[in-house]
DNA sequence: GTTAATGCAAACTGTTTGCATACGC
DNA sequence: GCGTATGCAAACAGTTTGCATTAAC
């Protein structure tokens, strides 16, 4: 991370007021790639951070997401949000809840053609199952039961 | 629709008992191609049904999905049953909730190499924008607000 | 008669909203 | 000082759970 992102600029860049909740959240979901939910992002820091509340984290994530510097989309019914914008598909296990980034294939960078008549807002493509690690730790028999609500 | 499901016998295969309310749920969606919220299904019956509950429907529905019969996706943080069990992908309007299958074409088939190390359980991708019909109406000026809510 | 199915209500989770207060600009 | 941000609490929606009653087999 040779370029390290200056967050302060960043946010005024786009409009926000520099308030010491919006520079902590931003710096933990902006500042290196993330997948984060709202309530991940207020557990992450409300111990170091008392004076943070739920509410102004799930604010907060919105406006970011707003102004593009967050992409959202669902897991499990889940919002979850992501540092990367640009367009990319998603793995999750359901064990860990890990997320990880897969790249566009070329053959999938047009619809469908019976979509042709649509005018396409938004796509998104989630394969879900063990990742490698879980996998190991079930043959192993140490499977955690906490399924994809870790995320 | 020349060979008709025979519901009864379609339930008593898997094991169910026959009772009028999973007769009823059963026939609204396993008897054509749907794509089914709870609620939904709850609201559509209710009127001619006053001896439904939403619980049941959600019992029901669950129990449908674990026998096979129904396929279960997530689109805005709801739960939509699926008719259809076999691979395919959605399409979902964003301003009327429509949706509809599309195909899986061959690329898609296979996972990413960059899953070959995961043990991949399932597999959703969807699309979402305008329907036809809402672009029509979205130029006439007639444009609901309702959203995807609808579905 | 057994056992599963049902309805009702309550619990629970994730998310949004209303409003008075605090604070960046 | 002005207007946005914030925290708190309440509201809200979708879903699940507990339990006594009912009904299919």
């Amino acid at each position: 991370m040779s370029t390290a992102i200056d967050i302060p600029s960043l946010l005024r860049g786009h409009g926000f007021r520099l308030t010491p909740q919006r520079l902590t959240v931003a710096e933990l979901v902006l500042s290196k790639p993330a997948h984060v939910t709202a309530r991940k992002v207020y557990q992450t820091l409300k111990e170091d951070h008392p004076a943070l509340s739920l509410n102004t984290v799930y604010l907060t994530l919105g406006q970011f997401e707003k102004s593009g510097l967050l992409n959202r989309f669902e897991i499990n019914g889940n919002a979850v949000f992501d540092s990367n914008t640009m367009p990319h598909n998603h793995a999750c296990c359901s064990c860990c809840g890990v997320i990880i980034d897969l790249p566009v294939h070329q053959m999938e960078q047009q619809a469908p053609s019976l979509l042709n008549q649509w005018q396409i807002q938004t796509e998104h493509r989630i394969w879900v199952g063990l990742c490698p690690n879980c996998m190991d730790e079930d043959r192993a028999g140490k499977m955690n039961k906490s399924g994809v609500g870790s995320i």
